[in-house]
DNA sequence: TATTGTTATACTCTATAACTATA
DNA sequence: TATAGTTATAGAGTATAACAATA
């Protein structure tokens, strides 16, 4: 039963899209102004924490950038002594970038403070459960 | 009953309001490239075609960005003939923000375009309400 | 030959501060 | 005085093309 017609609802996911670039945008801008950082700083220090160390091409893979805007994104936070390029272990062309301990502390405080201030605390458990669920259908691009 | 451990599963959303940020760029971003715009000016195409016309700081407030940005995004938009400056009716100090024909024609086509290659085509539509109603409530900020 | 990463270049996005015109 | 918008400035994000070193 179609209680809603479905090329509006479409459209209205489309807004949401729209508007949740924004809200992302907002949301993540919030806590990276708490750890002196740009949002995209924070995204890209997210990854390294979460996948510990990696290639710089992958890093970008994850952040879905050029290869080229990584590096100079990875120059801006080894400027500020945030990660650090060592050599890969086996093939000398890559490069690994890894947090520095100041990189790890801060990466701790944007934890942190994203637990507290969650835009999710706002849902109970089982909506925050069906969410997960809908957001991994939805984002699945393979 | 909860099946799944709490904190986990926020750091998991968390996870996906990073990847999140990354997928609707990348999104928007073949959006914009199919219409020769950036995805920001997708944006801003897409808040002037649903609201119709509104004053640059109405379209600066919907994008969450400071009235400077809007100004030099209404600059370009400007420049390439997708937007105008009318003056406001009865506040002179304001400027209203019109999508030209041309803005209107590419607006058309970006609808289009996002109503075929949806990333919420995947979703069947019992799926898309609950999404819709999951996010009305996460993305609400009051 | 193909791949990893960098450099040079050029644009867009972004906010801050100082400004003009109007309310 | 306060508000709407602009300008000047500076830094960050972005991709393209050309390049070096290595696989």
């Amino acid at each position: 039963m179609v209680l809603v017609d479905d090329r509006q609802l479409t459209e209205e996911l489309h807004d949401y899209l729209f508007a949740l670039r924004t809200q992302v945008h907002a949301e993540l801008k919030d806590l990276a102004r708490e750890a002196g950082l740009t949002d995209t700083q924070t995204d890209a220090l997210w990854r390294l924490s979460r996948g510990r160390e990696m290639t710089a091409g992958r890093l970008a893979e994850l952040l879905q950038c050029d290869a080229s805007t990584a590096t100079s994104m990875i120059d801006r936070l080894e400027k500020r002594g945030l990660v650090r390029r060592v050599p890969h272990p086996v093939d000398r062309r890559a490069k690994v970038i890894q947090l520095t301990p100041e990189g790890c502390a801060l990466r701790d405080r944007v934890i942190e403070h994203t637990t507290e201030h969650s835009p999710f605390a706002r849902l109970d458990h089982e909506s925050r459960l069906r969410l997960r669920t809908l957001l991994r259908e939805a984002m699945d691009r393979s």
